[in-house]
DNA sequence: GACCAAAATGTTATATTATTACATATACTG
DNA sequence: CAGTATATGTAATAATATAACATTTTGGTC
């Protein structure tokens, strides 16, 4: 199989199966709930889900949300930088920021100590404009 | 049992046996590891250990780490705002900051679609200082 | 003190999330 | 083609967390 860029192998059949059934659950989803849907696709154990997992994720195409346990596809095509997750306490909705200076505010708090970071997690929780609007 | 002041209750025996079983640590610590030093005292079931650590997370006496899925005594007594961690990949050392403008400016991020955001998870992973001393 | 309500606690069972260990297959490189 | 690295399959198990329900303790009120 060729690749279509320089820099980017193509994916493997596994990993097209798992990104491809997370953009359609078009919102965070569990290990376990994305390996029922792949059980028609021949995926058999949790393993085979959290492999593929971990290898989109160290591409960046998808993020792991921590607080969630939970995955979800990239937004957009950037597949670097830091993502913020806004969460929504009601309906669940996970919406992905991006602002790298931001991050870079962040990752400078503790480095007074000779802390050298190195990735960040950021998810805030609250209400989304729709579950606002309809409370 | 009276009250230290008028607005804070006591806490109760559990409460301060899985706060000073958290404080000896003196790190982050799991669920099940205080489970293991507080069998001593009595504890038996993991319940009995998750209910007391939100009990104290409700008051800010303790702090969970998702991405860690551990709990940290709070580093002093502002028990409120957001606890900003810096997490070092080596040691496992941990390090809670505080930073009223940072979180104020990363909670106002999602806020141009009507996001009300209520609270936030701010985790740093890096090297701590010693740990890029020694290596 | 007797009573009630609320909160805290004890205990068992079970749900949910994630990894270890090892065998097999496929793809890339010289 | 041989050797190596990566990806995959599969079973078992570890680690984390909660549900459900019974009992006890605490705090207030009459």
């Amino acid at each position: 199989m060729s690749q279509p860029d320089s820099t980017t192998p193509s994916l493997t059949k596994n990993q097209l199966l798992v990104l491809e059934a997370l953009k359609d659950a078009g919102q965070a989803a569990g290990a376990y709930q994305l390996l029922e849907v792949l059980r028609d696709k021949g995926f058999k154990a949790p393993l085979q889900v959290y492999r593929t997992l971990n290898q989109l994720a160290d591409r960046g195409l998808v993020h792991r949300i921590e607080s969630l346990n939970a995955w979800m596809a990239c937004c957009d095509d950037h597949h670097h930088g830091t993502p913020i997750f806004a969460i929504c306490n009601d309906c669940g909705n996970v919406t992905e920021y991006l602002d790298h200076s931001l991050t870079e505010t962040i990752t400078a708090l503790p480095t007074d100590t000779g802390f050298q970071p190195d990735r960040s997690i950021i998810e805030i929780y609250g209400l989304c404009g729709a579950c606002v609007a309809s409370s």
